[in-house]
RNA sequence: GGCGGCAUAGCCAAGAGGCUAAGGCAGCGGUCUGCAAAACCGUUAUUCACCGGUUCGAAUCCGGUUGCCGCCUCCA
């Protein structure tokens, strides 16, 4: 089966062909270290996880790149503020970034460089653009000449003549074309700077992008990535700077993902809705967070709004419950060889993935799954068979391959509850289990209106109580 | 002003020419239960923003209308 991918060059689906039979080199732009990454990054930096992961899945040798810009205006001024020097300020949120994104599951990228460990590389693709013709030293910095390349703008599919009519692009007097954009830009006093043929001073944002996926994938390479809001001007830049400097093809495939709102608003820091991952973190379990990025197709936009959160939250807890209830019925892990191939579940959900990573659908799979096992569970009232059991453990052994490939379901069930009850502070277990003893003793006299009352009692602390055949269990009300 | 996207039940969301329009959440009825909870069963869109067109056949293709949204400036 082929993997088909919306190409944003060609806005189209295209069947994704690998340059080399086996083989897939990703870049993806990663973040800008000068803040906590929002959710915003979260949603991107699952996409790719989960197409890295379901390229793997599919047998393919991936080559993920994922950068830092490390140097940058932002970063310059936010320095500025803290009066920390900018390699420290880049450093603490690279490590907040892998704290964040780990705590989310996302893969580290084979490759994740930084853009000052490649100015020598940004320096020589410089020289090469003014040799062509493609560059102009202007004043103390270097600008790219958007006119000596004719295939400006076809990717975001844009007309040179349009921008140049458009009012928002301001006039510099050191620019042939409003649209030129900075390959070096010189330092001003107490910034950081690296010598080069033009003067010290800093690359401008695009050039690392074009250095660092040359460097690690070759001029031509298969899959580039990043947000929608990057397809303009960033991604544009990136590939003529590339194409006119390398001659290659640059990125064969381009797959942009959309943007999230909170509660229907674009997340900024004047409207007080910037959601960081740590904060939202706060309040929901990784996991959680994952599957609602997840359940709506990756290039459309997203709204988070904490309803939404919710419900795919109470149909996480009952994929659980299953997984919880199975534990009950025969142990943990009857161990089923899973050599056994032909599963209509992981074809269909296989086939879901490769149509443009279909991942809303593929869930609408697994939960489909979990019904029929609940289903199965209900009816083998008395004793499970052997053959039953197996058939099961086939089937969780199934939705957990699901699983890897959407970096979900890695909790064991009882690990998962305890961390979505850690989320509510307020619970004092000692208190729930004397209340449930109390009801034990009230039930037992069939005394119901005390044993009523208690369990109104746990309603209202948010506790819901779960009579079974082996007493009585607690969990918290989602 | 330029370019692009989206509109499917109470909410979220798959489906991209032809089997009864996935799935989740919420609601309602039922099985189970002392009563609940959970789970399961049933139920909730004769119809996919609106109007035309193409077709034997359209939620799906084409044109138009309306309404949202994004990018065009640093941004995932």
């Amino acid at each position: 089966m082929t993997l088909r991918l919306y190409n944003t060059a060609t806005r189209t689906k295209e069947d994704f062909i690998p340059l080399q039979e086996g083989k897939v080199g990703i870049y993806v732009c990663g973040v800008t270290v000068y803040d906590y990454c929002h959710i915003g990054h979260a949603r991107s930096a699952i996409v790719f996880d989960v197409l890295v992961r379901h390229l793997r899945a599919k047998g393919y040798d991936v080559t993920y790149v994922r950068n830092f810009t490390d140097v940058d205006d932002k970063i310059i001024e936010r320095a500025k503020l803290t009066g920390k020097d900018t390699g420290t300020l880049a450093r603490e949120f690279i490590h907040a970034f892998y704290e964040d994104m780990g705590a989310l599951g996302i893969l580290k990228a084979d490759v994740e460089p930084r853009a000052t460990e490649h100015i020598d590389g940004m320096i020589e693709m410089i020289a090469a653009l003014l040799e062509r013709g493609h560059a102009y030293v202007s004043g103390t910095d270097v600008y790219f000449s958007v006119e000596s390349y004719k295939g400006y703008g076809q990717l975001s599919g844009r007309k040179l003549e349009d921008m140049k009519a458009g009012s928002r692009i301001a006039v510099d007097e050191h620019k042939r074309h409003p649209m030129d954009f900075v390959l070096w830009k010189a330092a001003k006093p107490g910034e950081p700077r690296w010598d080069s043929p033009w003067g010290p001073g800093r690359p401008g944002w695009h050039l690392e992008c074009s250095v660092m996926s040359n460097c690690y994938l070759g001029p031509t390479f298969d899959i580039h990535g990043g947000g929608r809001d990057l397809l303009f001007p960033h991604h544009e830049n990136e590939r003529a700077q590339s194409v006119c400097a390398n001659g290659g093809e640059f990125a064969r495939y381009w797959v942009h993902n959309g943007f999230v709102t909170v509660e229907s608003e674009k997340m900024s820091k004047s409207l007080g809705n910037f959601l960081t991952i740590r904060d939202a973190l706060k309040e929901y379990l990784p996991e959680v967070l994952r599957l609602f990025l997840l359940s709506k197709h990756y290039r459309g936009p997203l709204d988070f709004s904490k309803s939404d959160v919710q419900s795919l939250q109470a149909g996480l807890v009952r994929i659980y419950r299953t997984f919880q209830r199975m534990d009950e019925l025969f142990g943990s892990s009857p161990g089923v060889s899973d050599a056994d191939s032909g599963s209509p579940f992981l074809d269909r959900f296989v086939e879901m993935m490769d149509e443009d990573l279909n991942t809303g659908g593929a869930i609408g799979l697994i939960f489909e799954k979990v019904r029929e096992m609940n289903r199965v569970m209900d009816a083998a009232e008395g004793g499970l068979d052997q053959e039953t059991r197996v058939a099961l453990e086939k089937d969780r052994q199934q939705i957990l391959e699901a699983g890897r490939t959407l970096g979900l379901f890695r909790e064991r069930p009882a690990d998962f509850f305890a961390r979505l009850a850690d989320l509510s502070p307020r619970i004092d277990p000692h208190e729930i289990e004397n209340l449930i003893e109390q009801r034990r003793v009230a039930r037992s006299q069939k005394n119901w209106a005390a044993a009523d009352a208690i369990r109104d009692r746990l309603k209202g602390m948010g506790i819901v109580l779960e009579d079974g055949p082996r007493g009585t269990t607690w969990r918290l009300d989602v």
